[in-house]
DNA sequence: CATCCTTCCGTGTACGCACACGGAGAACTG
DNA sequence: CAGTTCTCCGTGTGCGTACACGGAAGGATG
């Protein structure tokens, strides 16, 4: 039998041992001085043979010092609904970390505007928070709010997106250019031979192109490595999806000019528009790779006009990145720099076990 | 902003607006009675008003209860690695719930021997704990077992595996017929028309059998389907993949029988072998599709040999049995009775955001 | 030798909750 | 009306830790 049940040995206990009061172990534990060496010594060494731990239950209790997470991420009730999934995790630590002593608040922007980041930002940092967990979306005013987090010492994770070179104590979220390598894979293997591609580009108004652009660029380099033994050809297109007629009219135009594509990849979440053009067209049987589990996305993969879908645990992420901003205030756990999302591959099949997130 | 964060609002405070003692609230609360009918009344309309939630950190500091939750699963030093991963779950989840005095015992037992399994049981019994998870590998013994934990009111969680009928708390594991229905549909994709597809049965000397013949249902059920477009069809082959010399035997003769055969399945989680025996061969561009990552499992496929895996989160099913238990002994929270674990589809290029899991 | 400071350590209180104990007052008994 | 029981409620203590405070012993200083 294997016993992982607590060891229940207690500051006390260790203080009986030593033979000394537990207010001087307490000394010993948190490096602060005024006890003599030899004793320090001594002490340090029962600890290490007990394998004392200290309870975090009684700890956090006692801790007089309190926490405040502050969250800048895109308004889900703004813009798109995928951000309500990250916001979904956050919520749920919040409640796992409420009795901790640690607050978390959201502070919401809109996509479009960097001007409303920045005010966003500003208006957390009326109470500068003890931490910070942010998007980055737009390039250079994050580059602003890095500095004042820094001024501040304030330490941030970025969630979802990143920025290379900084001084972020973590990254939550996917490796975009292999998940586009994988898209590009199921493609292929789905696809006869000499079959063509059209990658729909979504002229995005924003800073969010970024990812966009690194899926893209997985998505080729499949194509361009040896892995393409179909000789499958991808050409590309342009286009709103946000904006119906812009979609339709865009999509028609690439259709004329390659009737014969057999697979459509869109490197952001509007594989619902595309599978709404494709349903409306009627044409069947096309290869459909998107991004996300938004609802939309859903209800087309389970009709089978989406073929697959990506998906990166936006959820696991934002509860991931409290839950590391925490560990590392409350208990100076430090976390690995990089934390990638799972790259999931959701089809029809398998989806129901995905579309609603259970933690 | 959205501010998500502790009411503070504490039993004091409820008792200070009631004009009563923080003991009288605590009455109310738990209901132990020897309150004034009109004082109940009053302070339970502050404490919803007010909203109260208690800290669960103060509470499980000052809650004597103490909870012992014991585990009985196979033993993964003796049969296969894949029991690594859920016992890698338990004991985390025994980390966490630690200093919420709960403990957890894990009894292990040989896969091949139903005699241990009543064996391990019964060592646990000597001191009966609070609640049991356990895999029900053995059918008859099972119900044993489930006939004493009823005696004695203990709860149980079915792990991984389990029995339709009974009055468990909850089932965490996966849904063995789908994961094989996808798998089929997973082969049917990436192979050409006509194809043949060669099922290996591993001929199980124990209970585990149960989930590899659902495997092998829902495979099938694809084909049966309306979905087999391609008109692939399936032969089988029943066989010890444990032992290497009948392995090769046995799928050498089916090589003889229908030697045009282009994917194969495989329902447990041994594809390795027979990725080392096409290896071996020299056969290649065949699909094959197995279940679990396990090392051996891991290499095949980042080497292409393999080339699906499905992977069903063994890790999580042990840390939510764990979880799961301890919310319902320690805080009255129940469960979902069925909870599946997602059915992952792994592939050479995102193997590395599953291989090593992450809590 | 009195005074003061330094070094080292013990004691006490608080965190929010659970629960045991006991006490005040009403009601009931003989 | 003293004595007993019962109803209802306040107080106190402990869970394991953090930290403030203060105290004893010893040395330094005048």
């Amino acid at each position: 039998m294997k016993n992982k049940q607590g060891n229940k040995i207690r500051i006390k206990d260790i203080a009986a041992r030593a033979g000394v009061s537990p207010g001087t172990v307490d000394r010993v534990l948190h490096k602060r001085g005024e006890v003599a060496e030899e004793t320090r010594r001594q002490i340090m060494e029962i600890v290490d043979q007990l394998g004392y731990e200290p309870n975090l239950v009684a700890k956090s209790l006692a801790m007089k010092k309190t926490c405040r997470i502050a969250v800048l991420m895109p308004d889900p009730a703004n813009d798109n609904p995928y951000w309500e999934k990250p916001e979904f995790g956050i919520l749920h630590a919040a409640r796992e970390v409420k009795d901790f002593n640690t607050s978390v608040s959201i502070y919401n922007f809109g996509m479009n505007s960097e001007k409303s980041y920045l005010n966003a930002f500003s208006e957390l940092m009326k109470e500068p928070p003890d931490g910070l967990i942010f998007t980055p979306i737009f390039y250079h005013s994050s580059f602003d709010i890095i500095r004042e987090c820094e001024e501040h010492s304030i330490p941030y994770i970025f969630m979802n997106m990143r920025l290379d070179g900084c001084n972020n104590l973590a990254y939550f979220g996917q490796n975009a250019i292999q998940s586009g390598f994988l898209a590009g894979k199921l493609l292929h293997f789905s696809l006869q031979e000499h079959s063509k591609i059209l990658i729909v580009k979504p002229n995005s108004h924003q800073g969010t192109g970024f990812h966009l652009q690194r899926r893209e660029k997985g998505f080729l380099s499949f194509f361009l490595s040896g892995s393409n033994v179909k000789d499958i050809q991808c050409h590309e297109a342009e286009t709103d999806p946000y904006k119906r007629e812009v979609l339709f009219r865009d999509l028609d135009k690439a259709f004329e000019q390659y009737p014969n594509i057999s697979g459509i990849f869109i490197t952001n979440s509007r594989a619902s528009k595309i599978a709404q053009y494709l349903y409306e067209r009627g044409r069947k049987g096309l290869m459909l790779v998107g991004y996300d589990l938004v609802n939309e996305n859903v209800d087309f993969l389970e009709r089978g006009i989406i073929t697959f879908l990506i998906g990166q645990k936006p959820e696991e992420q934002g509860y991931k990145s409290i839950l590391a901003m925490f560990n590392y205030l409350m208990a100076d756990k430090h976390m690995e720099k990089t934390n990638y999302s799972p790259i999931d591959i959701i089809m029809k099949e398998n989806i129901d076990y995905y579309k609603n997130y259970k933690f």
